[in-house]
Parts: structure tokens; C-alpha cells; sequence
DNA sequence: CCATCAACCTATATCTTTGCAAAGGGCAGT
DNA sequence: ACTGCCCTTTGCAAAGATATAGGTTGATGG
């Protein structure tokens, strides 16, 4: 039952070399000479052995395990995140020790405590905050921190967000040229930058039109709380003729309610927006015009600058914030002035 | 620039004490007076130190690490389950490193090999398969390895699946009382024990009642090539009156394809039958009858064996079946003897 | 006064990387 | 042919942060 690992020694006898010149052949910089090599990854072939990577980290300093926080999985966005995330790192040789934690910061803390134990050389925070204390000692420890498709006021952390504010400004002068006179709005959680952002940007855009929005509630980025929020606000003798709701999955939820419970028409009675670009937005059944936020785009630079500040010297906060496309489906009346073509990449 | 950690020397010198001593109050069989760990903690919560889990892995033998596998997250009942494995092994002390990796049995050992670097406590493998020598090699390295939602023939590897065969049995017995005539399948990845079991129990289940397939396609767990399948064999002459799926994300698929480029009548025209029961199977645009996969309990019952093997000595091989629910919903008729009230849980 | 026991410390073990020094070999200059 | 030099290869030993076996101390109890 006693289970014998294989270490560098077994190898090192094996081979008829010493322990240390097994580890220069395991590891980039060591010289070793073309017999040497052969004898001892024959020896290792033989007896199965591969390094240790705790023990190779605890004496580098550098363990390539990338910690990633994200609060939920329910909405395809972060799956799908998760996913190029993991591949992207995977590539460079770095690994993804996954944490799910809700959005109370507590819990993040604590999570992000447990994440430092095990000495990550940078942590990914997707869709939450952490408190200034937490991102302070990372800070100290030299652990870089990247908030995905967040915002904080930590100095400290870097992010990579999509272009929030112009997204829900670009969403409001849309609606408003097709012709729509009562557009409303339902809001995701209200702690979140994204959902500030996007809302400021389509008040915004209103704004510049002279319009002001038509309804409101609250969806908490939450499909029970979406639904309840769409029966609120269309069920109303004064309903919405245009409906952006904060995000795509809280918008299929308010879709459904629209028309199986009202029985109304999108986009001839209302017509609604969402935001995310997700996968179900471009299957026929929701059909969704919605801005796509790029998640290859956002990982790749998510990934570069982690890794820029992992392996260089570099000590500026990055920002990175990259743009949106709009994708116009068939949730929302044709605008003649808009071409119509080619949505799909 | 230099990041100086914080160790148990440190905070042995801060509280007066020895490293052992610190070791001890953090470590749980240690004995230590009142005072000591008093004084330990203090100094702890001073320097901000906490112990270092490789450290201590690597001492231990236990790194607390678990492996997972998953192929791909696109199909939702993957997000699901790493949701729930994810927060089931936090409580339980464990962490989660996740790899991608896709179907290739290749790619799988090449990743099993990193996982093996890290000197996992155990591996999940999630809907792939791996080679009987890698497995091998897991089992002489005292490393336990479920597989999730997927058998193989690996003596060594526990498994957790739900009962494919009867699922497939039950749903073709619904479809024959319903008084469907042309029953058709669309299959999943021929190499998935999943689809090898759903298929087979479907066919008897057919036999049974002495009906055979009317028509069948292969759509590889995979969305486009699901919607081909149904275009095929929707699209003929003489196409079927009802169809299963061999899961709910291809079913999603094809139910678009079936209405919106047929123009067909969901169920009138045919009933779909899927397998899983992820979230949109519940949203009203499909409300798609289905063949639950209780993620909950599989998830249970995959960390509880995972659990056992690695922290007793047991030693046999557990496969654990898991009894699905059949979840009624309009993409099927009605049918007078069957109970069709309360779906949800 | 001796046995017992908790509390504590010292020393060692875990497995690897890496600085340092020694050794080996090739090559040029005499 | 021999010496000196340099470069590569190689082994030794320390370091990295912790757990733990084993021994020592002091106190307690009978």
C-alpha cells in the first residue's frame, strides 16, 4: 500500500550520474552533455519518473499555477471565459487552480487567502471585487491581479473589461433611430461596474436625444429576478415598444416571459436588447441583437498581461479595454439606414 | 523589488517560540499549551503569515489538490457539474486544478502527465477517456481517478454515471405509448459510453414493443453537426413523428433547425425527446422533455468515492449508477395514463 | 520518589534547483 | 611533447518552508 514515489536519486542511480545532473536535464538552463541526456531519460523512461513540481516550486519561487475566481458558471459567458482562459494559459505552461465564489466579499477574501497558501503566481478575478486589504498583500507578495470584465477602484489590480459605457451608448442611439418613443431598461446588479457602465452609457445616450427612460427594474444579473423584472415592466397598461436588458442571459429569461406569458411579439410589440453575445443569442429561438463582448479578445489580453508582469519587471497598472462589436439580430426591428449583413464572424 | 515570504521562522522568532511550535498550532494533531498558540497566532496575524501548502505537500504527501479533466464547457451540464465539484471539494479542504483538454486520447495522457506533476490527491475525469497505462500509472502511484458521466473498460477507475440504458429504454417505451410510428435518433459521440448506453437501451426499448429505428444520424455531442442530422432526416420525404436525441444540447440544435428552417410544429409534427436536463431544457422556448441527469447526486457520489480512496484504505472499485428522473415537458404530447403535473423540484 | 504526560525543542526528512569548485578535454603556443 | 588556458561538464552541498520523530524538560499524581 505504501506508495514509493520516483525521485531525481532513483533516477541519478540509475543513470550512474549524480542527482544534480538529472535536474539539469529536467530544467531549461543546465548544460548537459549528449550522453549524459540519453542515460538519464532513458533511466527516467524506465523508471517513470517526472519532476516534482511542488518541490521545484518551493525552491524557485514560482509555482505556474494561476489562481481564477470566478462566482458562477449559470451564465454561458463564463464558461466559455473559463474555457479560452484555461487553453490560453494551458499553452504557456501555466495551470488554473479554479475557485467559485459568490459575490459577498468576505467570501472572496477568503477565498483569495486560500488561493495565496498555495504561492499562485497571479490570480484571475472574473465578474467580482475583492476588498483593498486582500489586493494590497498580493501586492506586497508581488502577485499580479487581473479583474476580468470588472472594475475596481484597487489601484493595484490591473483589468480588462470591454467598452462598457459606449456599448450602452451605442444600444440607446440605436433604439432611439429605429424609432422607438418608450425604451426601458433592466439593470443587472447594481455593485457591478459593467452594470453601472452600460446603464450610464444608455442614459447617456438617451440623453443626447432628449429622451429619458421609459421603465426600470432590477434583474441582479439573475434569471428568476429577470423574468420578474420583465412581467413588472410589459405587463404594465404603459409597456415599453424597446427593452435592453443588461445582459444576454438575463434577456432570454425576460424573452420567454414576453412571450409565453404576455403573449406578446418581439420585435413587432417590443423589442429588446441584450449584452454579451453568448452562445444561445445567435440560436434561431432567441435570434438576439446584442453587443458581443469579445472573449477571445478579453482572455488574450487578460492572459498577456498577467503574464507580462508574472515574468518581466514591469509595475504599471494596465487597463485594457476593448471594443464591441454590435450585433444586429432579429430581437429588434430593421433600421434601414443600418446594413443588415453578415453578423456571424 | 524582492518579495521576502513570511515564514514559520519568523513568526517562531516574533512569538518567541520554535519553528515546531508554529508548525503545531497550524497543523492539526499538534498538542500546544493555551499560551503558545496564543502567542503564535499574535505573531501570525502580525507578519500576516500563513503556512505554505507546497511546503507542506510536499512533506505530507498530500497536496489537497484535485485534478479535473473536462473536454469542453459549450454543453451546460459541464459548467454545471464544475460548478458543483468545484464548491463540494472547497468544503471538504480540497482545490480544483481544471485542464482542458479535448476527446484525443493523446491530448488526455499528456495531460494527465502534468496533473501527475502536481502531485495530485486524485483525479475527476470528466466525459473522456483516458489510456489504460496512464491509468496504470495512477494506480501504482496510489492516485484514485473517478470518471464522471462516462465508463470505460479501466479496472483501476471508479465511475459515476446515471443509468443510461434504462434512460434510453424508458424514453423509447414513452414515445411508442404516445402512438408514435417513426421514431428516429440522432446520436452523440460514437466512442462516449454515454451514447453507446443511451442508444442501446433506446433500441430495446423499440424492440420491445416491436418497432425498429425509423431513420438515424450521427451528431457528435456537437451543435452544427446535430442541426445537419436533423436537417437530414427531417427533411426527407418521409420524415419521422417523433425524435430523441441523444442529448439536450444537440436536441436545442435541432429543435431551431426543426422550426425555424422546416417550419415544423413541435409536437405536433414531432416530439423531441433530449438527455440531460440542463437549464434551457427548462426555459419556455424549448421546454423540452428530457431524460434528467441529477447533477447534485452524481457529483455527490463522485467526491464521496473520490474522498474515501483517498483518505482511507479502501481499495475496490466503485461504479456508482445513478437513477434519472424523466422530466415531462411540451416537446412531447401529452399522454392520458401518465402523471404529468409537478416537473420541477 | 518514580512514572506519566503534555509541551517544547532539536534535528532530520521531503525533492528539487543552483552556486561553486573541481575535473576533464581540446587547442594553441613554445 | 608539454604546458597553460578556457570552456564545458559534473558532483557536492546548501537552500527553500514545512512536518514530525525522538529526546528533554517540568509538572503532576499516586
Amino acid at each position: 500500500m505504501k506508495t514509493e514515489r520516483i525521485t531525481s536519486i532513483d533516477v541519478a542511480r540509475e543513470a550512474g550520474v549524480s542527482q544534480s545532473a538529472v535536474s539539469r536535464v529536467f530544467s531549461d538552463g543546465g548544460s548537459a552533455s549528449a550522453s549524459t541526456v540519453r542515460k538519464v531519460q532513458e533511466a527516467a523512461i524506465k523508471l517513470g519518473y517526472r519532476p516534482n513540481v511542488l518541490a521545484r516550486s518551493l525552491i524557485t519561487g514560482k509555482s505556474r499555477i494561476i489562481g481564477v475566481i470566478v462566482a458562477y458558471l449559470e451564465n454561458q459567458f463564463y464558461p466559455e471565459t473559463l474555457e479560452k482562459l484555461s487553453h490560453k494559459l494551458q499553452e504557456q505552461g501555466y495551470h488554473v487552480l479554479v475557485f467559485l465564489a459568490s459575490n459577498s466579499k468576505s467570501e472572496i477574501d477568503d477565498v483569495v487567502r486560500e488561493i495565496l497558501d498555495y504561492q499562485v503566481d497571479g490570480i484571475i478575478v472574473a465578474s467580482a471585487s475583492l476588498s483593498s486589504s486582500l489586493s494590497a498583500r498580493c501586492q506586497r507578495a508581488n502577485i499580479p491581479i487581473v479583474m476580468f470584465n470588472r472594475v475596481d477602484d484597487i489601484a493595484s489590480a490591473h483589468s480588462v473589461t470591454s467598452d462598457n459605457y459606449k456599448g450602452g451608448f451605442e444600444i440607446a442611439e440605436y433604439l432611439v433611430k429605429c424609432g422607438h418613443q418608450k425604451i426601458s431598461y433592466i439593470a443587472g446588479w447594481e455593485g457591478a461596474s459593467t452594470q453601472r457602465d452600460r446603464e450610464g452609457g444608455f442614459l447617456d445616450g438617451l440623453a443626447k436625444h432628449k429622451r429619458k427612460l421609459h421603465s426600470r427594474a432590477v434583474g441582479n444579473y439573475n434569471q428568476n429576478e429577470a423574468a420578474d423584472a420583465a412581467r413588472t415592466i410589459c405587463a404594465s397598461d404603459d409597456r415599453p415598444d424597446a427593452l435592453f436588458v443588461c445582459n444576454d442571459h438575463m434577456a432570454f429569461a425576460a424573452m420567454d416571459v414576453i412571450r409565453f406569458e404576455l403573449g406578446l411579439s418581439i420585435p413587432d410589440d417590443i423589442a429588446i436588447i441584450g449584452y454579451d453575445d453568448v452562445p444561445p443569442a445567435g440560436w434561431p429561438s432567441y435570434d438576439l441583437t446584442t453587443m458581443r463582448q469579445p472573449t477571445n479578445k478579453m482572455v488574450e489580453a487578460c492572459v498577456t498581461t498577467l503574464i507580462r508582469h508574472i515574468e518581466g519587471s514591469h509595475s504599471d497598472t494596465v487597463n485594457t479595454v476593448i471594443e464591441s462589436p454590435f450585433i444586429i439580430r432579429n430581437s429588434t426591428r430593421k433600421h434601414p439606414d443600418l446594413n443588415h449583413a453578415s453578423n456571424e464572424e
